[in-house]
DNA sequence: ACGGATGTTCGCGC
DNA sequence: CGCGCGAACATCCG
């Protein structure tokens, strides 16, 4: 599920859940998300702590707790932070967990797998190679138009699979990059190298309107605590909605696959 | 019923 | 080094 405004959410919604209070205990089963760490040590290192902070960096999660111990978290492609009420049920495929003082179980769900939990110092979190290897966090350090531009230049992929790459910047996938091509009228095969420098402004002021309107919509809600939620309708405006009308201009929508993962795109307001 | 797709990232090979 | 592809995994949809 999880881009930038998902992470974001989670990030927002772990500070309130866990702020003010003590884990009783934390445990988890033996598996791949661990990979890289050790999840005997995570729940050793969490036992008996309490939260000192949460930041997050792109699609990374950083949190540090007063003992000093940190973790390192990636929700992958399903990863998702459930809060379940005292002596309810636990979702299925939990892959770690902290039970609070309350009685409260704050649980990190994974279906795929493909999330991450890494043990490591508070302190030195922001300089692991994971984060340090980013780029500009949208949200933190802004879209600068021009040094967007300069990337994108030096780069001969599609504009789209570009904007993926989390050392160019930070926290866009599929979904995010399909929104932002479309507020900004660009075809996403077209080569990076190609976006002028107008493009770019354009581009960058899109991509802070789609982060902000998703944050926006999701934003409505405790929907993060464990419920079994109804399958919503998609919110977006052209993800995920090929052979629908385009919402500004009523052209079918088309979609075509770049850099392995599919595209959508409105053939009239996004020309080649 | 089964093949194909799914919001991510990494490592390998060219 | 830049880029493309397949793998890691489980579920859902048509």
């Amino acid at each position: 599920m999880p881009e930038l405004p998902e992470v974001e959410f989670a990030a927002r919604a772990l500070r309130r859940w866990l702020g003010g209070r003590r884990i009783a205990s934390a445990d988890a089963p033996e598996s791949r998300i661990f990979r890289g760490s050790d999840r005997k040590e995570f729940s050793r290192v969490l036992q008996g702590e309490s939260l000192d902070w949460i930041e997050r960096r792109g699609k990374y999660l950083l949190i540090a707790f007063r003992g000093g111990a940190g973790l390192l978290n990636h929700l992958g492609m399903t990863g998702k932070w459930v809060r379940v009420p005292p002596g309810a049920p636990l979702p299925s495929h939990v892959r770690a967990r902290l039970e609070l003082d309350s009685g409260e179980v704050v649980a990190y769900r994974d279906t795929r797998l493909f999330g991450r939990i890494a043990v490591h110092r508070a302190d030195e979190l922001f300089s692991l190679p994971e984060i340090r290897g980013l780029g500009p966090d949208p949200l933190v350090d802004g879209v600068d138009a021009a040094r967007l531009h300069e990337r994108l230049a030096r780069s001969q992929r599609p504009v789209k699979v570009a904007l993926m790459d989390q050392a160019l910047l930070a926290g866009l996938g599929n979904i995010q990059a399909t929104e932002a091509l479309f507020l900004a009228g660009i075809h996403p095969a077209r080569p990076a190298s190609s976006i002028s420098e107008k493009e770019a402004k354009e581009l960058a002021s899109a991509i802070l309107e789609s982060l902000q309107h998703t944050l926006k919509i999701q934003g409505e809600g405790d929907s993060i605590t464990y419920v079994e939620e109804p399958r919503a309708e998609n919110p977006f405006r052209i993800y995920g909605r090929a052979g629908s009308p385009c919402p500004r201009c009523g052209t079918t929508i088309e979609k075509i696959e770049l850099g392995g993962r599919t595209s959508a795109f409105c053939p009239r307001c996004q020309p080649r």
